[in-house]
RNA sequence: GCCACUGUAGCUCAGUCGGCAGAGCGGCUGAUUCGUAAUCAGCAGGCCGGGGGUUCAAGUCCCUCCAGUGGCUCCA
């Protein structure tokens, strides 16, 4: 008997009993059927053979639906997986789910080398090429652990199953997995697949080995992994390691590992964000200080940080006694809250600290200047009463989305609640993670959670940026502490006469100085706004008679508090034009006669190519603009 | 910290089977004085990451340490 299906639209079909959605979703759009992936059936995504035994309502899942993109990253794990089963002998296929960017198939096998990826290579395409189907097959749990009796992690599985769930199987070929599915319907449909690397992943239990992770992508078609392929190139050269060193930002020493050197280039560029934020704590009524680098331990101890972090912290022993190197600003600032006597008319009491921080991250951890041992944030400490909190709150989103215009970084908000191991009650925390949960809301703004991923002291809303390769870094943060000030006895007598504890709201805007630097440098790909810029003009005489007029430039701009350099005239104009570009200078100011004669210069603006007259007057003042704005484009 | 990979001139990289250490760019010197992405010529520049081993002989093979890269774990 046939039976009605109702499709996204509205629209319905009449099914007879041994159709499957494959085709009824072709019937129903048969334009756009090609991109159909699977179907959710009644809410479930279900392979495109699936046959529906009954009316009810059908969707198509394509790759442009995240669920869609998810059927087509876990098939191409799959392929993955029936690759290494068939290129190295004994390979053990553990899980292999979709991620975010794409996929990933853990194995238990011996550490791959990059000749087992070739191998693996070419076995995916051959799959790809024979197009084999991905079949679906219920079978009982006895069979299930027959199956898989040499595996495992499967057999875990399969115990965790729930009783009444049923256990199916995909076959690809000669490789079978346990998988409750859905996929594609054949490899031919994996074309797009393609492995990015691979490494270990660190085993469940202490002693084990590790699995070795194999990563990988999918898309739907070839030539879309292909223009994927390009982008991550290119992504590989807007790398802040690559430009940092041509641009000549920082540099880091085999000698002291993770520790940055700014270079004259890159602290022009600090000293610029430097100047960014504290033209804005001035505004907003902060007050800066300067609270040792060293505290001994007993510090340490009140605040916590020596119970959670002692281990990564740089320890030193003066006098027999420990002190350890902050690897937070926070402690000082409770004991300048504390010493002396504080009235509720002082507060809110926003306090900056600029300082050096010292953590002791894994080795295996560094990276570049986005993960180092010694770090500046843009750091302050709020200490307000109850009601101040949200007033606060709100004044730092808008902060952060304003500095995130101006650098145009698209950023996501974050909150982390409470992790396993918190001070405090639970109460609080509740009190806490509302007030920031009810903060964002009302600034309307995107926002993910993150359960268990809060600070020991506070929950926390954090902004995160990305680099040139996708991945994200956490910059800035603002955190809702009413632990650390009961913690250090902190106390302000309020309007009422009582004594009162103050809650304290620790938060960075850019983050730290190292590591926004870095996903700016990223970001602009070298290509340094004017405000930015390290040398902000290049100007270039065209032949010796005009090399005084160039320095007398380069001195009215330096006397405006512009930067710029002469780049002298040993070399051909072309090449020294082509050595500015390269070197992403916001403005190329060519000098010659005509420029001499009437007292101007010809600017070329970076990435145009042609030449635009000014007077010196005219460009001194368009370029003080520029700067004073903070435009992000020259 | 864990696993894999990598380390040759300032930078990017070549170096075959173990047999004299190479190129381009950059730098320096000289000639050229040039109008918006590369003028020509010459020269200098090396503990082949460090240490140990095998060998008649090691940039090359083995061991080990260091650093970097990619992931994992961690990230106050």
């Amino acid at each position: 008997m046939n039976h009605r299906i109702s499709f996204p639209d509205g629209s319905t079909l009449e099914a007879n009993p041994a159709e499957s959605i494959g085709s009824l979703l072709t019937r129903w759009s048969p334009s756009s059927a090609p991109t159909f992936l699977a179907g959710l059936w009644n809410g479930r995504p279900v392979d495109l053979a699936f046959v529906a035994d009954g009316p009810g309502s059908l969707a198509p899942l394509a790759f442009s639906d995240r669920a869609g993109r998810d059927i087509l990253q876990h098939s191409s794990a799959h392929l993955v997986a029936k690759a290494l089963v068939e290129t190295v002998v004994g390979a053990l296929p553990k899980v292999g789910p979709p991620t975010e960017e794409g996929f990933y198939y853990d194995f238990d096998v011996r550490p791959l080398t990059p000749p087992d990826l070739d191998a693996m290579n070419a076995a995916m395409d051959r799959a790809v090429r024979a197009r084999e189907k991905f079949v679906r097959r219920e079978i009982t749990r006895d069979q299930a652990e027959k199956l898989f009796a040499s595996n495992p992690y499967k057999l875990r599985y399969i115990a965790e199953t729930p009783a009444g769930e049923p256990i199916t199987v995909y076959d690809t070929g000669a490789f079978t997995d346990l998988c409750r599915g859905p996929h594609v319907p054949d490899t031919g449909w994996l074309q797009g697949a393609h492995i990015l690397g691979f490494s270990a992943t660190t085993p469940d239990s202490p002693g084990a080995q590790p699995l070795q992770r194999v990563r990988g992508i999918g898309f739907p078609t070839r030539p879309e992994l292909d223009a994927f392929l390009k982008l991550r190139e290119e992504a590989v050269a807007r790398d802040h390691r690559t430009i940092g060193q041509r641009q000549e930002l920082f540099f880091f020493s085999e000698r002291t590992p993770g520790f940055a050197f700014w270079l004259p280039n890159g602290m022009v560029i600090v000293r610029e964000l430097e100047k960014f934020v504290t033209e804005h704590l001035k505004k907003a009524g902060y007050a800066e200080v300067r609270t040792p680098l060293l505290f001994h331990r007993s510090v340490f101890e009140t605040s916590g940080h020596w119970e959670h972090y002692r281990d990564t912290m740089f320890l030193s022993e003066l006098d027999g006694e420990l002190y350890g190197w902050k690897p937070m600003n926070c402690p000082g600032a409770m004991l300048i809250f504390g010493s002396r006597p504080r009235s509720y008319r002082e507060l809110p009491l926003r306090l900056a600290e600029f300082a050096p921080l010292h953590r002791l991250e894994p080795s295996g951890t560094l990276h570049g200047l986005m993960r180092v041992r010694e770090l500046v944030q843009d750091d302050a400490h709020i200490f307000v009463t109850e009601e101040q909190i949200e007033p606060e709150m709100r004044v730092l989103i808008d902060w952060v989305r304003d500095a995130c215009a101006t650098f145009r970084l698209d950023f996501a908000f974050e909150l982390s609640t409470r992790p396993a191991s918190f001070l405090g009650g639970s109460e609080e925390w509740d009190r806490a993670e509302a007030t920031l949960a009810r903060v964002l809301e009302g600034a309307g703004v995107a926002l993910r959670r993150s359960p268990g991923e809060g600070a020991f002291y506070a929950p926390k809303i954090d902004i995160h940026l990305k680099d040139s390769l996708g991945r994200p870094w956490q910059t800035g943060t603002i955190q809702l502490d009413f632990q650390m000030p009961r913690r250090f006895g902190l106390e302000y007598q309020g309007a009422d006469g009582k004594m009162h504890t103050p809650a304290v709201i620790h938060r960075t805007i850019l983050g730290t100085w190292e590591r926004f630097t870095g996903v700016l440098t990223e970001h602009v790909a070298g290509r340094w706004p004017p405000w930015l810029a390290p040398v902000q003009v290049a100007i270039l005489p065209v032949t010796e008679r005009h090399g005084a007029f160039a320095h007398a430039f380069a001195e009215e701009l330096h006397a405006s508090g512009l930067r710029s350099e002469v780049s002298g005239s040993e070399e051909t104009l072309p090449k020294r034009v082509r050595a500015a570009e390269l070197a992403r200078v916001p403005y190329v100011a060519v000098v010659g006669d005509r420029e001499v004669a009437d007292n101007s210069v010809s600017v070329r603006v970076r990435g145009t190519k042609e030449a635009r007259k000014m007077s010196r007057p005219e460009f001194l003042a368009f370029l003080g603009e520029k700067v004073r704005r903070r435009d992000f484009d020259p």
